[in-house]
DNA sequence: AACAAAACTGGAACGTGTTCCCAATTATGC
DNA sequence: GCATAATTGGGAACACGTTCCAGTTTTGTT
């Protein structure tokens, strides 16, 4: 239950493929941090990566993908870091609140960007099966090694931690979305998250 | 904190428009009953309700908030429905439990049309905030109404039970998501639930 | 009954995701 | 180095959500 091993720094294609393949993914973060969702247009995002657009569909089949593509980028990178620090906090729940509020930071600096990544998610079918589970062990893996103290030596992560960490990330999906949409605040998130946490992690 | 009161049967329009807006939502249930929410297509709502697109366009402004309008109506049912019997169970839990279930065998017989709803409920935006908070008040009524054991006079219901119940929602909304869109099967959705509310609601 | 306002119809038109086609370019095997 | 296959570029074309408009019907008021 490590983090997950799948083809972020590309194994496949030539030097010129991974160029193109990275141009694409830069686009997307552009264009997504302007403008969010509805700015990540296919023509726009292949202008702007100078691929043609049969390219761009060729590298990713639609825009779901592209963008589901990018958030597993991002949470492998966030995981990957998480995963070379200490997490403060004495308790498995203090920790676990910790590290979702650092992510909550991070995203409330790129709203639009993470409104773009999270919608995309959310309205990804079974075709897009392979990148969303690359998200959710990264999510998962996360949350997990919140729960143990940060040690990598700290004990075993059993099967009940996963499928409390898979609780907790559920809520926190589901708060993410409804920040996302305008639904509610960072603050109300946050408060909810607090809530959800000590519920399912009680001290 | 009672079932919500929205303009579900309707205060407004002449009969001739109620009757309109009953055809609209009827087909759209036909067609995403057949198809999904690929097969909702605005156009052939229209003429399977006998409107012109102008008109359907009227009503609702967009393919989302028509979809979530629907998604509301039915929860309202549903949660009418539930408010009218005892939940059995012993515990909070159980029942709760037995009302998740008794909901998903409601949405698995129905699949194409669950996941045209839930598509849309996951893709609303801030504009769509009044349909939504129809759907979210009675996903909450319908859970706090099982913790109190379906006795209306068993205890006031408190914020703390609010709170509780809005994290069970969000967990069953992302596992509805995962089920919706293939990423899970029933049966691994109905052990997650099981094992969050377990968590949740420790008896 | 006559008129004004609002709602409805039918259809054209636009934007963006997606598909398709073919010529030009690049990579691969001999 | 050359023949062949695969990839890419450029762009037209299609599908569906959405907007808009001119004309007609319905509704409401006096």
């Amino acid at each position: 239950m490590t983090i997950a091993n799948s083809s972020t720094s590309d194994d496949l294609g030539s030097a010129a493929q991974r160029e193109r393949r990275k141009r694409i993914l830069d686009a997307t973060y552009e264009l997504a941090r302007s403008g969010g969702f509805d700015a990540v247009q296919m023509r726009a995002v292949a202008e702007q990566a100078d691929v043609a657009l049969g390219t761009l569909y060729r590298y990713f089949p639609s825009k779901i993908h592209l963008l589901v593509s990018a958030l597993g980028r991002q949470f492998e990178d966030a995981a990957g870091r998480m995963h070379e620090k200490e997490i403060p906090g004495d308790t498995p729940g203090d920790r676990v609140l910790w590290v979702l509020k650092w992510m909550a930071r991070g995203m409330q600096g790129d709203p639009k960007l993470t409104e773009a990544l999270t919608r995309a998610f959310m309205f990804a079918d079974s075709s897009v099966a392979a990148e969303i589970h690359v998200v959710g062990m990264a999510m998962t893996s996360i949350v997990t090694h919140a729960m143990h103290g940060g040690t990598p030596e700290d004990g075993e992560i059993t099967d009940e931690d996963v499928a409390i960490a898979r609780v907790i990330g559920d809520v926190w999906l589901s708060a993410l979305v409804a920040w996302v949409t305008g639904r509610s605040t960072a603050a109300e998130t946050a408060a909810h998250m607090e809530k959800a946490v000590h519920l399912i992690l009680r001290d």
